[in-house]
Formats: structure tokens, sequence, C-alpha cells
DNA sequence: TCTATTTCGGACAAGAATATCCTAAATTAT
DNA sequence: ATAATTTAGGATATTCTTGTCCGAAATAGA
């Protein structure tokens, strides 16, 4: 469904989230080892996050990264997922077509219209906030 | 949401399947043609669609694909979309966990759980026999 | 000021997906 | 039988995604 990128993005931002509610800046490391990602890796995905002003990095010693309380209000998952997928997954045609819509459409647009809808409208109502309190509860899980 | 060569096969089998109704047989020309696909690597989704008896392959002059009349009546979305791209879409976790479900859920996994059964009843219960008889009758479209 | 820590950013490496090319095999018609 | 047509399949190339490495830049604290 999204990118591995984009998969990792939406932890990290999360894990963030999560410890910024807390008070709590975390580095590179902290990430890596608690949403089980390659670090390097992760190295990349928070420079993406961070240049989308998603999140908020801070340089040396006891820097690192965190979301404002202004970000953590205003953020969706949407935001997330269009930096590193773009708006395909609930935007293009599910076979890949360049000009698809009601009035030209291919053989399965009507079917996967809702579908799409209901994707991005969940996408889009859905709060970093709310998902990182759940994490904070000790409700839902970023590894096993 | 699915790979090129999901997309590709869908589109192949739906026009062999529109053009099997109509009692034709269609070459791998044809087909690339219509669905304004490169031609080799079609080639390569074409045998991978006859491997998964999906589609038949005949093979000498008058060859070509078509797909038998017992076929297209049980043929669902699904099955073309399993053959390529396996049932991840609709059975993985959204972001990627091994393990995610309602006992030990990711922080995502509540809301994308509506939107991963409707995708999955849906690719399960649209026919390709109903998608090939909307592009016989020029309601939809497989190329711009 | 010096050192240690941490992110930044460019270059590079590995792997997977996409795509091409060419020869073999099958089959039809002459 | 031979020639022509069409799919099958292996080898290879290209592109994109994923991932690593390393030195530079910033900054806090001694």
């Amino acid at each position: 469904m999204f990118s591995k990128s984009c998969e990792y993005g939406i932890k990290a931002t999360l894990y963030i989230a999560s410890n910024s509610n807390n008070g709590n800046r975390v580095s590179l490391n902290d990430i890596s080892e608690n949403i089980d990602s390659p670090k390097a890796f992760t190295a990349k995905i928070l420079q993406k996050l961070s240049k989308n002003k998603i999140i908020q990095s801070i340089k040396g010693p006891s820097g690192g990264f965190e979301i404002t309380t202004e970000n953590m209000n205003n953020l969706r998952l949407s935001h997330i997922v269009k930096a590193f997928d773009g708006d395909d997954i609930y935007k293009s045609c599910g076979i890949g077509l360049e000009e698809c819509n009601d009035s030209k459409p291919c053989p399965v647009h009507s079917r996967f219209k809702n579908i799409r809808e209901e994707l991005k409208r969940m996408l889009e109502t859905t709060s970093i906030l709310d998902l990182a309190n759940g994490l904070t509860e000790g409700l839902t899980f970023l590894k096993h």
C-alpha cells in the first residue's frame, strides 16, 4: 500500500510525537531502535520529514527530533503520506490510466471510487496527535 | 496501489476477455497495442497469466490468447491481483508490522481495517466477465 | 577553545521492479 | 518437408527503491 519510506516516516513521526507529548526530544538512535528500522536509512527519512516541516530537528549534543505543539494539533496522516508517496494512492486510476474519470472511466473506475474516497477521507481526518496518544497510553504498538 | 505488472495483467486479461466474448483469439501484438503497454514486457505478463491458468495460450500461426467460457464465469479481480502482488494489499499491516491484529494493533490498525476489508470484498466479488462486458459495450476504456 | 555529540548531505552499493533481446519450441498452411 | 507465424523462456539491461558510508556542519558543555 505505502512505500517502505512512507511506512518508516509514519512510524518515526508517531514515535517522535508520542515523546514530544511528554516533552522529550529523541535522537536518531532512539528512533531507529524503537521503530525497528535501519539507522542510516532512517536518517534520510528524518531529513525528509524535517524538510517537509513535519518534524523539527536540533543539531548538537542533547539535540534530536521533536514536534511542536502547534504542528501536533494540525498534522494529519495525509501530510506524511503525501510527503513520501504523493497522493496517487487515492487520486490516480486503479490500472494506471492517465485519463480516467466519471465521463471516461476505466473498467474498474466505479468499483474503486468509494474505496479511494474512503481512504482519502481517513488519511485526511486521522490526526497524528490521536495516534500518538494511543501509543503513549500503551494501547497501540510500533514494533512487535 | 498495484504494481505495474499487476496493472498490465488486469488490462491484458480484460482485453482478452472482451475479445473471447466475441469468440476472437488475440495475439501479443494486438494486446500490447490495445492496452498501450511495452510488448516484450507484456509477453512476460501473459506468460504469468497463462501459468496461473487465468488465460489460455495457443502457439503457432492463428495462435494467441483467450479465456475459456468456464474461466470467464469464475474469474474475479482478486485472482489476477493475487497472481502478481499477492494479497498483502488487503491482508498486511498498514505500516508494515509483522504482528498486527485486533489484540496487538499498530497505531493505524483500527482505521485501516474497514478500508482493507472493503477492498478485499470488492476484489473478490468483481467478476472479469462483468468488467469485460463494460468494455465490449463501449462503456469503459483501456487506453486514452 | 576544545571535545564530544548529533544532524546534514553527498556519494555510493545492493536489490527489486521494469523492460528488452534473442533463440527455441510449437503449430498452421503450403 | 518447408516456411511462416506465434508463444516460451533464458539472459541481460535499465531504472527505481532501499540501504550504507563517511566527512561536514552545528552546538552544548568542560
